[in-house]
RNA sequence: GCCACCCUAGCUCAGCUGGUAGAGCAGCUCACUCGUAAUGAGCAGGUCGUCGGUUCGAAUCCGACGGGUGGCUCCA
């Protein structure tokens, strides 16, 4: 056998990674829970019958995590048959930090039931139960399950008919269809809970039948659990809905509808600056600014084929005279119109039509979150139209535009993903795809940046780059998305002249950095828990006179930061001083600007940093100076 | 949309098995004029999401509707 540190060492055939273990140390056997031979994991009971390489895994290790949440699920699902002896089995895998199995049964399970849960859980660890692996051919694995009325097992086991052996776990009277490998025993399981219960349909197809799911996380020390549940809550303090109201930037009112954003003062001087901005990059870099309707006429999108492929998130038409109209789901079809406007030549392009264009979707009332997921939004849209040979090129500029766009917010870690054609229905020709993937493919690899492949992944009517971006507490999100259109060019027959006068079809590629300016502020919301840049707060500053004696020299003050275009606010109530510094701390306003009479007969200012404390006594400009650096 | 759960004052929440509502914070008024995260007192604020049913009586039980939360992709 060879160990993971090139050392060889002679051993029986037919001795298991377990008993190998206990000869390599009993320190290392206690807390071994599985082994990976020739870079394979397996079970601690596994044989070992020839030469290979082993590893002993223990429960500091990787690839420890999966196999610990695994054999826990399996705990789970066995204290829910114990509880509930008709309930079925369905599937239940490892995620990353957590495990889910989902149950078939009547009536469901509530979050109520889930301490009863945990309770029959700990008396199956402390049991400490052997799991055992057995293998069977296909179809005894059928008849098995089908005995003990586990249908879903059987449906799985009829789905995969390419392999003949497969493998069942056993522990105490539980039994259940793994690949594994598991832990030795219930009783090597040390930290778990049960987090929550939801629905989820068989298979994930809203056709079949809901079953209930049940969340747990399981860890190997008390200490990584809590860990990790203290995660969980300071992504809850983080909710950006909650931030919202607190911070007073946004609500969604029932009585405006669903998914429908109000944006309160606070919140729209945010988007402003980020609008702002987002206009003057935009600017800069050539393209031109338009603005279209908010709805346009069926026979527009019946051209652009949205009534065909996307009217299930359209909202219904409204009729306007004889004709219908619908309200826009995407900006596209007018940029495209504008373009129709006149003949274009090739030394028009590229042209680049960029818009904040506020689109209408009708998203299922279930899906609906906060800013992150609503039916009506602000994409920070373009279409970029260019010539073949301008294509790598654009591309390129895109993908730098794009991740240079994103730094501007504090963001420095991107998942990036090319997503190619779809094998079965696609628009466009082959080598179309081909070409434009390529050219995704070469602007990512000439920027010298990492990327995956989504295989298939495309919409049907181009390949894409998606840029997902990692905020504070490590998680993803999609924000950028740059994809080709191979369809709407040729539905409104757009063209231009090429240099020999032939008119050519251009290419055209939809793209969004921010994706939507509601969901990019919430995702800044939870990145940054409302402690925003100075650049970006909606309040940079505010001034707190400390009793009424200062209250002319504070307004002097603060009317010298505004005329100089500082957002800044008075408090001139009457408070302690102590009662201001805490509401603009829970305001998280990013400078105090305290005066009292030492101030007033100095004439300077008193700066208290948010979070920080005082920074000391400064002159107004210098005061001005400080914010306008805003570090 | 579907499944489970939830909806009481602007916000966060109490209100046991049915006997017609309560706190803290916020708000307003008054007093206080205070040196870096909560000064005190008083006042006001709710047809208990909506509609219907059961009942002598419903915030409480039942139903429908509206809204919200978690979830519905990651292979046994």
């Amino acid at each position: 056998m060879t160990l993971p540190d090139g050392s060889k060492i002679e051993v029986e055939s037919g001795i298991t990674a377990s008993e190998l273990a206990k000869g390599l140390g009993e320190g290392l056997f206690k807390k071994a829970i599985a082994a990976k031979i020739n870079n394979q994991l397996v079970d601690l009971s596994f044989k070992i019958e020839k030469d290979s390489s082993i590893k002993i895994i223990t429960y500091n290790d990787p690839e420890a995590q999966e196999i610990i949440l695994h054999t826990t699920a399996h705990v789970m699902a066995q204290a829910v048959k114990r509880l509930y002896p008709d309930a079925k089995i369905a599937i239940g895998p490892a995620l990353e930090k957590r495990f889910y199995y989902d149950i078939d049964v009547e009536p469901p399970i509530k979050e109520d039931d889930l301490p009863r849960i945990e309770e029959e859980m700990r008396k199956i660890i402390k049991a400490d139960h052997p799991i055992e692996r057995v293998e069977m051919t296909r179809s005894e694995a059928i008849e098995f399950f089908a005995d003990r009325g586990e249908i879903y097992k059987v449906e799985i086991l009829n789905d995969i008919v390419d392999t003949e052996v497969v493998s069942i776990y056993r522990q105490d009277d539980f039994v259940d269809l793994c690949r594994g490998p598991h832990l030795p025993s219930t009783g090597k399981i040390r930290a778990f809970k049960l987090l929550s219960v939801a629905g989820a349909y068989w298979r994930g197809d809203s056709r079949n039948k809901m079953l209930t799911r049940i969340y747990g996380t399981s860890f190997p020390t008390r200490e990584a659990l809590n860990k990790y549940l203290k995660f969980l809550e300071e992504a809850k303090k983080r909710d950006h809905r909650v931030l919202g109201r607190q911070l007073e930037l946004f609500d969604i009112n029932e009585n405006v509808g669903p998914g429908l954003v109000l944006w309160f003062p606070k919140g729209t001087i945010i988007r402003k600056i980020i609008e702002d901005l987002w206009i003057k990059e935009h600017l800069e870099r050539g393209y031109q600014l338009v603005q279209t309707p908010h709805i346009g006429k069926a026979r527009l999108w019946e051209i652009s084929g949205h009534l065909g492929f996307y009217r299930e998130s359209m909202f219904d038409a409204m009729k306007v005279e004889n004709d219908e109209y619908y309200v826009k789901p995407m900006n596209c079809p007018f940029h495209i119109m504008i373009y129709k406007s006149k003949t274009r030549s090739y030394r028009d392009l590229p042209i680049k039509y960029a818009e904040l264009g506020t689109v209408y979707r009708y998203e299922l009332s279930g899906v609906l979150h906060g800013l992150m997921r609503v039916r009506g939004f602000t994409q920070d849209d373009a279409h970029i139209i260019c010539t073949p040979e301008q294509l790598d090129e654009e591309i390129e500029k895109l993908v730098e535009f794009s991740i240079s766009f994103l730094r501007n917010f504090g963001f420095e870690n991107f998942d990036i993903y090319v997503s190619t054609r779809p094998e079965e229905k696609f628009t466009g020709s082959i080598q179309m795809w081909d070409v434009a993937t390529y050219s995704l493919k070469k602007a990512l690899e000439k920027l010298n940046i990492d990327y995956s492949i989504d295989e298939g992944g495309g919409a049907f009517y181009g390949p894409k780059i998606d840029i997902k971006i990692r905020d504070a507490l490590e998680r993803s999100w999609q924000c950028t998305t740059i994809q080709f259109d191979f369809n709407l060019p040729e539905r409104f027959d757009m063209s231009y002249i090429a240099e020999d006068g032939t008119k050519k079809r251009p290419y055209m590629i939809h793209r969004a950095i921010l994706g939507s300016i509601e969901r990019f502020v919430g995702i800044l919301l939870e990145h940054s828990a409302g402690d925003f840049p100075v650049w970006l707060a909606p309040v940079q500053a505010v001034v707190l006179p400390i009793t009424d004696k200062q209250a002319d020299y504070a307004c002097e003050v603060f009317n010298y930061m505004k005329e100089r275009g500082i957002r800044v606010e008075l408090n001139n109530r009457s408070q302690t001083i102590g009662q201001k510094i805490r509401e603009a701390e829970l305001q998280k306003i990013p400078f105090m600007l305290i005066i009292g009479e030492k101030e007033v007969s100095t004439n300077r200012v008193s700066v208290r940093r948010r979070k920080k404390g005082s920074l000391g006594v400064f002159t107004w400009e210098e005061t001005f100076n400080l914010i306008k650096e805003g570090k």
